[in-house]
DNA sequence: TTCCTTGCAAACGATTTGCATTGGA
DNA sequence: TCCAATGCAAATCGTTTGCAAGGAA
């Protein structure tokens, strides 16, 4: 999907469900479209340029993830990050650098991915894990950092 | 490697170091040994029956983390969980429990192994990073809470 | 009006640190 | 002896929440 296409698709969806999609809402989503992979409160508070008190970016992705319009991520450090929800971005993976802790997306091609998916189910079912999901995380140093 | 094995090995890469294995230090490899995944300093704390202070416990731990010991998570939630390094436990991945947070381990046969190394070998390359690991996180419901 | 949303400041919970004390080589 | 390790309490840091003010329907 594109940027208008999904800022559109969200706006239905939480009017759907009664929920307001406020300029500020609005300002998180578009700043996570731009940006390359998931992004933590302080993130986007500098995108936004500090126009959105941090409290209020907790309040607005707090309701966008509790919403399903977004997947909240731990990747390195203790910081918490977001980005748009598979349904809205598309299905991938993360790069994790070790140094700086930023986040990558990245692709399987099909082939490999129903490879990975085969070993997720079973590994789900020998462990007795009613499977919802996967995520395979490659850990390394960044350009900048390397 | 066996639980004694392990401990003579941490012991001796400590003395290498010039780092004491002192009994808080001991005792905190021996509960992360019989545990079957990541544990948090919380766990830690109770299952060594809080004879270690929470604060003696993270300085344990960093300290582990720091030599090459242990590994640290973040998971589910905002807590870290540590468990043996790898050198020690041998390779696995996890399993993590959507509802409780809680972590589990699992291996992969060899052959499904080389192939997810290549496919992280591939998008480390694309994205210009230096690969250093890479982690297959299966989400789900645990046993408990499905 | 009537909720829902926002901002600010205070509160929280996990983790870290300062400092005086203890313990091991 | 002497420095590393420990315990306690206070400090941090990311995140959450109470409450009064602002806005949209």
């Amino acid at each position: 999907m594109k940027e208008r296409e999904i800022d559109e698709s969200i706006r239905v969806y939480l009017a759907e469900r009664g929920i307001r999609y406020t300029g500020g809402r609005r300002a998180v989503v578009r700043a996570l479209q731009i940006a390359a992979g998931p992004q933590s409160a302080a993130d986007l508070h500098q995108r936004l340029r500090r126009a959105i008190p941090l409290s209020s970016l907790y309040r607005s992705l707090a309701m966008l993830e509790e919403a399903g319009l977004l997947a909240l991520h731990h990747g390195q450090g203790k910081v918490a990050r977001y980005e748009l929800a598979e349904w809205l971005s598309g299905h991938h993976h993360h790069l994790v650098c070790l140094e700086c802790g930023a986040m990558g997306d990245f692709e399987l091609e099909d082939k490999a991915e129903e490879q990975l998916l085969g070993l997720v189910a079973t590994a789900g079912r020998r462990a007795g894990y009613q499977v919802r999901g996967h995520s395979l995380e490659v850990e390394g140093l960044c350009r900048s950092c390397r």
